[in-house]
DNA sequence: ACCATACATGCAGAAACGTGCAAGAACAGG
DNA sequence: CCTGTTCTTGCACGTTTCTGCATGTATGGT
């Protein structure tokens, strides 16, 4: 690994965790802490970070902003995205759905990571695109703007074409006697589609998602690997969830 | 192997791994790593690479993305875009290419345009998310990063299913002799099959592209509608492209 | 106040670098 | 066809830069 490349890397794990922490990115990346914190204080020189004990902050404010806003509404979507883009393994094939969550997911992803994501999502795509590893599959239809993602029966068809390891699904409701649902009838027809072809289907349920139904059902829960979510694996829904054999990954 | 060919070579690395390590390369290719190293300096020098301790990176995307924002060509791209837009009947289907100047298209078409917008581009997608009484359609396939669209057998394919009035391109040369070329053959290859679905087709060039050529060829002449640029209507090379026939809207 | 951890500094080995030089290839001109 | 020139390439050498370790200091938590 190049010295540029560590600098690189240390500016990404800042815009994307909002910080760094000097002895898990020596770890991560088989260095030692020296380097890093050689890194880090040259970083810090030229104004690019914060250095603090232990690690470094980004320096900008507006990033500070966005990271807290992040940290307080959607902090449960990015641990979630964090404990999902975790199960996607170096050369694997991943079917990644639509919406504010999975799109949590694409940016979750290490940036080097080389792995192929089939998508029907125009903004996952166009997030994924600086990803240099990443191949990318972009499953054609009708764009639904409603969520931004192409479905439909041209979408269901391009969909019948790819297949993969791994199929990471957001939705609206994760209800114990509603099951998994989403306010769409087609877009529930898609993410079946997405799920049929996928080795392992987990979904994305952000703790605010438990608990609550909506009007499609998208999935019994037999045809599902898991469930990833940050609600308190101790909570009396998620308690019946596992109790009904479903596999619960616990994201923090 | 030539110097030339080494040249490409290292671009070619660095486009796909996003970065070259003059010692690995240097005994890949059985060179020395001064031979490396000399290359990547000139490559420095020309702002293709950017010069690290151990080997060289790309060119910040960011920079590049800056870069591009900020080039000459925006206020052109922008003329060109008001003008082609104003080429979409409401109701109409148009057939829009991906590339920063489709993108200033995509952007110049007015917000409440009830219309069809067929592309293989997500940016241009997700661009248009916004535009209430726009109609979209994706054509999937597999994205080439380098222009962010989909080509390849997968896109042309799922083109051949779709038809429109209207076919907007973008090319990187606009040559009287050289023809309209691209830089790409997959994605010569798929303009050409996205051109053939539309009854009209007209091509975006800004002044810059005029007179230049690529290496691929996309279409000839007379498969076009015509030209819309902002080049000066008097331009040597403008009225040779009169001469052969084409029609050319001015762009202002 | 004590201890564990993080930090800065100095140092030494290793790696990368730039420069000058010479051998060889490509090329132009006679 | 020969010769002189130019360009490229690899090697040698001295210099700079990087990296990990050791040492002593500073910091934060208990």
């Amino acid at each position: 690994m190049l010295a540029a490349e560590r600098r690189d890397h240390l500016l990404g794990l800042l815009a994307r965790d909002g910080k760094v922490v000097a002895k898990d990115v020596a770890a991560d990346l088989e260095i030692s802490e020296d380097s890093v914190r050689r890194d880090l204080r040259d970083l810090a020189a030229e104004g690019l970070c914060q250095r603090v004990y232990g690690g470094a902050l980004p320096v900008s404010p507006a990033v500070v902003d966005y990271a807290a806003r992040q940290s307080v509404a959607q902090d449960g979507k990015r641990k979630v995205a964090s404990a999902a883009a975790a199960l996607v393994r170096p050369g694997g094939t991943l079917i990644l759905d639509g919406g504010t969550t999975a799109l949590a997911v694409a940016h979750a992803l290490p940036r080097d990571l080389a792995c192929t994501v089939i998508t029907h999502s125009p903004t996952i795509a166009a997030a994924l695109l600086d990803h240099p590893q990443a191949e990318l599959f972009l499953l054609g239809g009708r764009i639904f703007k409603h969520s931004a993602v192409a479905c439909g029966a041209a979408a269901v068809e391009a969909a019948q074409n790819v297949s993969a390891d791994l199929c990471l699904l957001g939705v609206t409701g994760v209800h114990p006697e509603a099951g998994l649902t989403t306010g769409d009838a087609e877009e529930a027809a898609m993410k079946r589609a997405l799920s049929a072809r996928a080795a392992d289907t987990y979904i994305l349920a952000s703790s605010e998602k438990i608990g609550t139904a909506s009007r499609f059902r998208v999935l019994p829960w037999e045809k599902t690997s898991g469930l990833i979510t940050d609600a308190d694996p101790h909570d009396a829904v998620v308690e019946q969830l596992k109790a009904l054999g479903l596999e619960v990954l616990p994201a923090n």
